[in-house]
DNA sequence: ACCGAAAGTGAATGCAGGTTCCGCTTCGGT
DNA sequence: ACCGAAGCGGAACCTGCATTCACTTTCGGT
C-alpha cells in the first residue's frame, strides 16, 4: 500500500494508454475509407482488439467520433496559428487554404460528421478567432479587399471541403483551381451588396 | 373482355396513379426534414398509407430515393434550359444560380445523398451539356473571363450547396454572397496556373 | 348489384450493428 | 513467484429498421 492513494486518478496501465492511441489511429483509417458508418466492428479488427475494449475507453461510437473531431479541431487551430506565424499574410493565407485542401482530401468520406459535431462549440471558436486574424491581416495588406471578413474564409472552407470531396478521384487537384479563383474574387470583392 | 388485350402494359387504377404522387411528395417531405435515414415506416405514415403500398410502387428505399433524384435532375435540367432561354448571358446565369441556392436550401438535409445517386450518370450528362452552353455564352459575352468551363461553374453548384447545407439555419442568405463573390473571381479570372 | 383483379394493410420476419457483460489474461508491485 | 486489480475479448443481447406476405378493401367493368 505505498501509492494508490493517489488522490482520485491512478495511472493506466502501460497497454491501455497505448491502446488509446491505437483505437483512435484504427478509427481515423477506417472512417477515411468506409465513412462514419462503418461498424465498431469492423474498427476493433483494425485495431487488433476486441469491440469491448473500444468501450472501455470511449463511451460509444458517438464518443469515439466526438474524440476524433477534436483532435480534428486541434490539427486546424495548429495549421491556423501556423499560418499566422508567416511573416507575410499572403503567404500565411495560402499556406492555411493549402492545408485545408490536403487535410480535407484525406478525410472527405467522413469530414461532414466531423464538421457537424464541432459546428459552433467553443472549441472552435478558438479556430475562428484565428482565421479572423488571418483575415484581417490579409485584408490590411490589400491581399483581401476591404470588407472581407472571417466568415468568407470560414465559407470558402466549407466550399473546399465539398469541391475535394466531389473530385477527389476524378480530379485530386480541381480544389486549388476552386480556391484560386474564390480568392481572386475576394481580392476583387463582393460588388453592390457588400454585408 | 374489352379492354384487357392492350399489348403489354394496361392502364393502372386511378387511386394508384393518384398514390404514386401521394408517396414522393410525402418522402420529398420527410427526407427534406430528417434525411436519408428517415424510416420507411414514417414516410408510410407521412402518406397516410401503409408499408406495403410503398413497396408495391418502388422496390426499396433505394428505389424511392433513385425515383426523387431522377426528378432532382428534371428540375435542374428545366432550370437550366430556364436559364439558357434568357437572352442576356449574364441574366441567365446569374437566374441558374439563384435557382441553385433556393433549390438546394430545402433539400439540404439530404441533398448530398441525392447528388451521390445521380453523379456521372448519363442524366447529369443533359444538364452538364447545358451547364456548358451558358457557360460559353457568358465567356463570349465577356461575362467570365476566357478559358472558364462548365466545371468551374459545376464546382460552383457544389460550393453553393455546401455552404447552403452549413449556414441555411443562421444566416439562410449567406450562400448568395458567396455565390458573389466566386462569380467575381471567375469574371478576374484564375491568374497563373490555369487549367 | 356483382365479380375478379388490382391495391392496400400492417403484423411478422430477418438482419445488421451498437452495446453489454462476465470469464480470462496481463500488468505491476511485493 | 504470487496476487489483486486493471484490461481485454467476443459471444449474447437488444433495438431499430427494411422488407415480406397472407388477408382485406376498393376499383371498374358488366
Amino acid at each position: 500500500m505505498s501509492p494508490p492513494a493517489s488522490g482520485t486518478t491512478r495511472r493506466p496501465r502501460r497497454d491501455a494508454l497505448r491502446n488509446d492511441a491505437i483505437i483512435i489511429d484504427a478509427a481515423r483509417a477506417v472512417f477515411a475509407e468506409q465513412g462514419p458508418q462503418a461498424s465498431m466492428e469492423s474498427i476493433a479488427a483494425r485495431a487488433g482488439l476486441g469491440v469491448g475494449t473500444i468501450y472501455r475507453r470511449f463511451a460509444g461510437k458517438e464518443d469515439l467520433l466526438d474524440a476524433i473531431a477534436r483532435l480534428f479541431v486541434e490539427e486546424m487551430d495548429a495549421a491556423a496559428a501556423d499560418a499566422l506565424a508567416d511573416p507575410d499574410p499572403a503567404r500565411g493565407l495560402d499556406r492555411f487554404i493549402d492545408f485545408v485542401g490536403a487535410f480535407n482530401a484525406e478525410k472527405r468520406r467522413y469530414a461532414a460528421a466531423l464538421t457537424e459535431r464541432v459546428t459552433s462549440e467553443e472549441v472552435s471558436r478558438r479556430i475562428m478567432e484565428k482565421v479572423e486574424r488571418l483575415t484581417r491581416r490579409a485584408v490590411e495588406a490589400g491581399v483581401l479587399a476591404p470588407g472581407t471578413t472571417g466568415r468568407d474564409v470560414e465559407a470558402l472552407i466549407v466550399a473546399i471541403r465539398a469541391v475535394v470531396g466531389a473530385t477527389a478521384e476524378s480530379e485530386p487537384d480541381a480544389w486549388r483551381r476552386f480556391a484560386r479563383i474564390h480568392l481572386a474574387g475576394l481580392r476583387a470583392g463582393a460588388p453592390e451588396t457588400d454585408r
